[in-house]
DNA sequence: TCTCTCACTTC
DNA sequence: TGAAGTGAGAG
């Protein structure tokens, strides 16, 4: 049966509220998301590639709306509403013909991100929402020209530990919290043609991270039906929220489907950048991160060191103010204080120095100090700077470079992922039968080894720059072999419990769980308006039950309708679980002693569609392991948990992402072997830093010339600045947490 | 730690 | 011109 507008379906059919009808978006105000198996939806299916469209008037939407706004807001149990529908699987919604592609993704700025990787990631997320910096930009190749593409982003949890940021290092601070209710972002342009993806540079930086649990922009759909195929909870939004002081990944899928409404049962490839890993924070710890980013973010070009920012006037302040203290200082104490290693300094400064006062303790001051400084300029200079780049570099120096905060483990390394053929997926019969891909390839994972040329730093937000630089690049012999893991989930792959889709297991009590598979997935608003996949999903939701709650786009939702159904199911009353939110029947849930995957993203969504029945089954048979899959995947290689598929992949030790011990790793993983040690010892570390200083002051000082008489006057004044300098340079150093070492 | 406001930026 | 994206800094 075909969904349309004359269907006689009671009291409406599930169109009429399907929150992806352009034209009812702004009606969708419902202050929870609705429930499982809504008794209003017939048996139906949906018409062959959903493509029936669907005009539903208002008039009758409404009603609808109303209802179930009412059932929401009372709490009444949805069971209660009227008998539960069956809703047939849905054979005739199929993927796309199988095409022939080798998806290839390269992450673009990528050597923004390394950087970002080495000096301890953090990214900031707001009440309000912030993006992503570094933004999140790739380039596809090896896609199918003709076939259409859904191209999606989410960000899972790292690990289960909580950070802090202490002696100048993260590390772990205790077990993770409740994860929050996880989205997915489906790029705006989804879906478009393998060669429209190809022809440009995939960009997510309208992907807002939170850490407002009310957040309103995301909305969630249920696959209302006990068909494996279209169990699940899917979370859409431009926002993602996260947790404050924990680890995460982002995700990177590509879905071969015409049809947002295929997510669920078409092939998912995901791609992992290891150096895109990032802790969120709600104000930045680490000021080598903070520095990155002024460096190379034009909304923060106002603090940068160079130009006219407030930043460069306030360092004119300070460093005036000081010397009039400094001034006075001397008129007291008289001049006779002056050392030697003073006038080295100023011999070294008065070589090097810009006029502008305010550009002390930049590149004039790396001068000084070579050993530290150096290296890293050394370090950031190979990185390929671009004019703002070689500023970053000064400021970078300015701002102290740390010897301990340095992870100059080559994260860069990390990114190859050599998936094994080891693992190979069980075989679920079950699987086979239930799930319309069946029919198709088993899983693979295809480890990409893809060489594409050494990225130029970028500055961001100039896409047609990075364009075409990515293009440069990709003409050139690779310099570094790039190999994200890739998985392609299938049906038929559905060998579970090891191999590739080890994600895929489900906890136990929840392998027979509806919603519990389903992967949130971000929403980009402006597919409300779009055609393409939105248009035809309004045709092809039949099934879907959607609520919607709206602030901004007047959409939000509180995704309660997995926890919902699930709380139900774990004998909690409808009313109750329906009005908890997500994040609390999440904990209800967990309390009540269903196994949830620590890592947020319960499990891996769509795949979990085509895998659901085999997990299902291979779950309850399976041994203990099995059934744990990420503690047995940790047991082997911890750091892959974030990875829905617990792959065998070798990887290079220099890695740190994922042959490091998860405390080991927290500890230690953003810091190089030098910094690992100083990191033992902070305070020596911090008294090192300062001795370099001093030494090196007194090495100055030591080779340092009298002066030329004529330069007297100069001598004092610059003297005095060198005071200042110092000064300022050892209150950073005591600065306890924040602290910078002294890079004179 | 977190939130808010501010001055600054880009678009 | 104004909306939106920045980090700093105060609280």
């Amino acid at each position: 049966m075909s969904l349309s507008m004359r269907d006689p379906v009671i009291p409406g059919t599930s169109m009429a509220y399907h929150p992806f009808l352009p034209h009812r978006a702004p009606d969708f105000a419902m202050s929870a998301v609705l429930g499982h198996q809504p008794p209003f939806f017939p048996a139906l299916t949906l018409p062959p590639n959903g493509a029936a469209a669907l005009s539903l008037p208002g008039a009758l939407a409404k009603p609808i709306m109303d209802q179930l706004v009412g059932a929401a807001e009372t709490g009444i149990p949805f069971s209660s509403l009227g008998p539960q529908a069956h809703l047939r699987p849905l054979k005739t919604m199929e993927p796309e013909e199988e095409v022939e592609d080798d998806p290839k993704v390269h992450l673009e700025a990528k050597e923004l991100w390394d950087q970002f990787h080495k000096r301890g990631t953090e990214m900031v997320i707001t009440k309000s929402g912030r993006r992503m910096f570094p933004p999140f930009k790739v380039r596809c190749s090896g896609l199918d020209k003709k076939a259409k593409y859904i191209l999606l982003m989410d960000i899972i949890a790292a690990d289960d530990c909580r950070y802090k940021f202490h002696n100048s290092r993260w590390m772990v601070a205790g077990k993770a919290d409740p994860e929050m209710p996880k989205r997915m972002y489906i790029h705006p342009d989804s879906p478009a043609t393998g060669e429209q993806w190809m022809s440009k540079v995939v960009t997510f930086h309208k992907l807002k991270l939170t850490n407002n649990i009310s957040d309103k922009h995301g909305f969630t759909l249920a696959f209302p039906s006990d068909h494996a195929t279209w169990q699940g909870n899917y979370s859409f939004g431009t926002q993602t929220i996260l947790n404050s002081m924990h680890k995460y990944q982002p995700r990177f899928h590509i879905v071969r489907a015409n049809d947002i409404l295929k997510l669920p049962y078409s092939t998912f490839r995901t791609y992992l950048f290891p150096e895109t890993e990032f802790i969120a924070v709600t104000a930045y710890q680490n000021d080598k991160i903070t520095q990155l980013k002024i460096d190379n973010n034009p909304f923060a070009k106002g603090f940068r060191d160079t130009g006219n920012g407030r930043r460069e006037k306030r360092k004119q302040l300070t460093l005036q103010s000081m010397r009039v203290f400094d001034e006075r200082h001397k008129k007291e104490n008289g001049t006779s204080d002056e050392s030697s290693s003073e006038q080295a300094a100023f011999n070294c400064f008065a070589q090097s120095s810009s006029p502008a006062v305010s550009t002390v303790g930049t590149s004039n001051l790396k001068d000084l100090c070579p050993s530290e400084a150096e290296s890293d300029a050394e370090a950031e200079s190979k990185e390929e700077h671009g004019p703002e780049a070689c500023d970053a570099a000064k400021i970078s120096t300015t701002t102290s470079e740390e010897p301990c905060r340095d992870n100059s483990s080559p994260a860069a390394k990390a990114h190859l992922f050599a998936a094994e053929p080891g693992g190979r997926p069980r075989d679920s019969g079950r699987l086979d039968k239930a799930s319309p891909d069946s029919r198709h390839s088993p899983a693979t994972i295809s480890s990409s080894t893809r060489g594409l040329g050494a990225e130029e730093r970028r500055s961001p937000g100039r896409e047609g720059a990075v364009t075409a630089k990515a293009e440069e690049a990709r003409a050139l012999p690779g310099k570094e072999a790039f190999a994200p893991l890739t998985v392609q989930t299938d049906a038929a792959a559905a060998h579970l419990g090891q191999g590739p889709l080890p994600g895929l297991g489900f906890a136990p009590g929840l392998a027979g769980q509806q919603f519990f598979n389903g992967h949130p997935l971000f929403l980009h608003p402006g597919q409300f308006a779009m055609g393409g996949a939105f248009s035809s999903m309004a045709a092809g939701m039949g099934p879907l039950l959607a609520t919607v709650s709206g602030a901004s786009t007047g959409v939000s939702g509180l995704d309660s309708t997995a926890m919902a159904s699930a709380a139900a199911a774990q004998g909690l009353s409808g009313a109750s679980a329906a009005t908890l939110p997500f994040h609390l029947q999440q904990h209800v849930l967990a309390s009540q002693g269903l196994a949830m995957s620590p890592f947020g993203s319960l499990f891996p969504y769509p795949y979990t569609y085509m895998a659901a029945a085999a997990a299902a089954s291979s779950a309850a048979a399976s041994n203990s392991v099995h059934r744990h899959p990420f503690l047995n995947l940790n047991t082997m290689r911890p750091r892959l948990r974030y990875s829905p598929y617990s792959i065998p992949v070798p990887v290079p030790d220099s890695s740190g992402l994922l042959t490091t011990l998860p405390s080991m790793a927290a500890a230690a993983g953003p810091l190089d072997g030098k910094a690992a040690t100083l990191a033992a010892s902070p305070a020596s570390a911090a008294v090192d830093s300062g001795s370099e200083l001093n030494s090196r002051s007194s090495t100055l000082s030591s080779s340092s010339v009298s002066m030329s008489p004529k330069l007297c006057a100069e001598k004092e004044a610059a003297t005095s600045e060198l005071q200042s300098i110092q000064r300022l340079v050892s209150g950073l150093e005591a600065k306890p947490d924040r602290s910078r070492s002294a890079s004179p």
